[in-house]
RNA sequence: GGCGCGAUAGCAAAGCGGUUAUGCCGCGGCCUGCAAAGCCGUUUAGGCCGGUUCGACUCCGGCUCGCGCCUCCA
């Protein structure tokens, strides 16, 4: 039985979906104006995480992941940049789908583009001011009114009264209540706008709000009422809370509200030095930047390691942990001829590693039964032991690479990685290609089987000053890099 | 100020009212020409103060500290 840790409900909920064997689920995406760095990562992670443990427990999953193309930071940045508006996001979405691909991240099942739903967006907001629920200002912006939805906060544990009181912005005289939120801004000079019936000193004329976006894409793909919602914790309040305002009363009938998502899933922040990692704080590090130094499945192997509602500090002395630890599955994996197959879960330890992701998707636990087994394979050498250790791992997206890929590929750069120009020097490991690392792991062997270990010990050294490293079995010398 | 989350060994990170989490690092041993890898063993825990209990890291209360949201944010 699977159960998810539910924001709304603030406690762990046994999964029913709302059609039997299917699960239809929409997560918040990324702004598109600059690359993704590692928070946003994290998202990708853990949602595909997640849709792949839905697919592996036999559901019939529909993931939709959006994309925000249009809002006041795209259109500054745009400017800045003295480039369009789309081919600024066309630029960071193709960079986006290059970063998640490395990631190993399996794409949604589909990708909506705000831009392309602003006629569903134009509905939605007529229906709210129908049903009175929003309101056009005097200033031709359409808001929001808060108060006419009594469940307002629901999500974000909040009351009205308690938001007020914590009011830092300077109260907007357009709105008839300080929380009120935009569902359409006014056109204004030099930036996109649409058409639309609202009115105003404009005529309508304006874009849309952010919220907005998500309450008519996700309606869109997935029905006005679905199985989960997730996103980042910073989007639980005013986001989240937001829409399920708009959602809710603007798919009510006869007065009753028409509950939006069933499971909200908020995962936790990446920081640094015990901070937030964010664009505002300026501590973020692009997944660019640290796939430069680190393979993508390190990074992939560190963001699963830890529960994904912890928050989770990042430093390199932690990815170079998780490197090693990750090393240590795919020497023991090392060797064997795998293969994908279907799992036993009848296993004790596929068994363990079930209960662990239905715990709410407890991928440390899950993690800890990868380890167990590459124990186990150690021992007792079970080529089933190998395959069950892949197969498992392979439902987190992990272990995935030739064992000896992962040993032998650059430390630096992803696997993928071709250019190896600066990178390469950066870290002094000139030189050695599989040519001279053989070569001379051969000339050791002669020196080896002469009993001449002084020169054995100094090709050995050589080589390890150039972060290779030697091991010498029954079946060879094999080597790695550190 | 309001609301919420957290505090586990050197580092990272889980479960659990009593039984080895797990990974990295350290130490001892086996293996090895010596290493590495692996194996065996092992040292370091549960912020502080109370309470409940035969027994608490695990439940309850208080305190201290840290973090997040309340403003764009994954």
């Amino acid at each position: 039985m699977l159960k998810i840790y539910n924001t709304l409900s603030r406690d762990k909920q046994a999964f029913t979906p709302i059609d039997p064997n299917t699960v239809r689920m929409y997560v918040c995406g990324m702004t598109v104006y600059d690359f993704c760095h590692l928070g946003h990562a994290r998202v990708m992670v853990v949602f595909d995480m997640v849709s792949r443990w839905f697919r592996a427990s036999g559901y019939e999953v529909t993931y939709v992941r959006n994309i925000t193309d249009i809002d006041d930071k795209i259109i500054k940045r745009a400017n800045e940049n003295n480039e369009t508006i789309g081919d600024l996001t066309q630029r960071f979405i193709d960079a986006m789908d290059e970063d998640s691909a490395k990631l190993g991240i399996i794409r949604p099942d589909i990708e909506p583009r705000a831009t392309q739903y602003i006629d569903g967006m134009i509905n939605m907001i007529a229906a709210l001011i129908e049903k009175g629920h929003a309101y056009t200002a005097a200033n031709g912006d359409v808001f929001y009114s808060v108060r006419s939805f009594n469940d307002y906060g629901k999500l974000s544990g909040k009351t009205l009264e308690d938001l007020r009181a914590g009011e830092r912005v300077e109260i907007d005289t357009f709105k008839k209540d300080p929380m009120d939120f935009v569902l359409w801004k006014s056109v204004k000079p030099n930036e996109p706008n649409w058409p639309s019936p609202f009115g105003g000193p404009s005529g309508g004329a304006g874009r849309p709000g952010w919220h907005i976006e998500c309450s008519v894409m996700s309606a869109a793909h997935l029905g006005a009422h679905f199985d989960i919602h997730g996103g980042g914790q910073d989007l639980q309040f005013p986001h989240h809370e937001n829409e399920i305002a708009q959602s809710e009363a603007a798919h009510s009938h006869d007065g009753k509200p028409c509950q939006m998502a069933n499971y909200w899933m908020h995962n936790g922040f990446v920081r640094v030095d015990d901070e937030k990692m964010s664009k505002s704080l300026g501590n973020f590090f692009t997944i660019r930047e640290v796939l430069k130094k680190y393979d993508a499945e390190v990074v992939r192997f560190f963001i699963l390691r830890a529960h994904y509602r912890s928050p989770l500090n990042y430093s390199d002395q932690h990815l170079d942990d998780a490197k090693l630890a990750l090393t240590r599955l795919y020497t023991a994996l090392r060797g064997y001829e795998i293969a994908e197959s279907p799992i036993d879960w009848q296993h004790p330890q596929a068994a363990r590693f079930k209960v662990s992701l239905d715990d709410d998707f407890n991928t440390p636990e899950a993690m800890a039964v990868l380890f167990d087994l590459a124990s186990e394979l150690n021992k007792s050498k079970q080529p089933a032991t190998a395959d069950l250790l892949f197969n498992l791992a392979g439902v987190l997206g992990l272990l995935q690479q030739d064992a000896n890929a992962f040993l032998q590929g650059g430390v630096i750069g992803s696997v993928n990685s071709v250019n190896n120009d600066d990178t390469a020097t950066a870290s002094g490991e000139v030189g050695y290609t599989e040519a001279n690392i053989n070569q001379l792991i051969s000339n050791r062997i002669d020196a080896k089987k002469a009993k001449n270990f002084a020169d054995a010990d100094r090709i050995r050294k050589q080589l390890a000053d150039a972060g290779i490293i030697l091991e010498d079995t029954p079946q060879g010398t094999t080597w790695r890099r550190a």
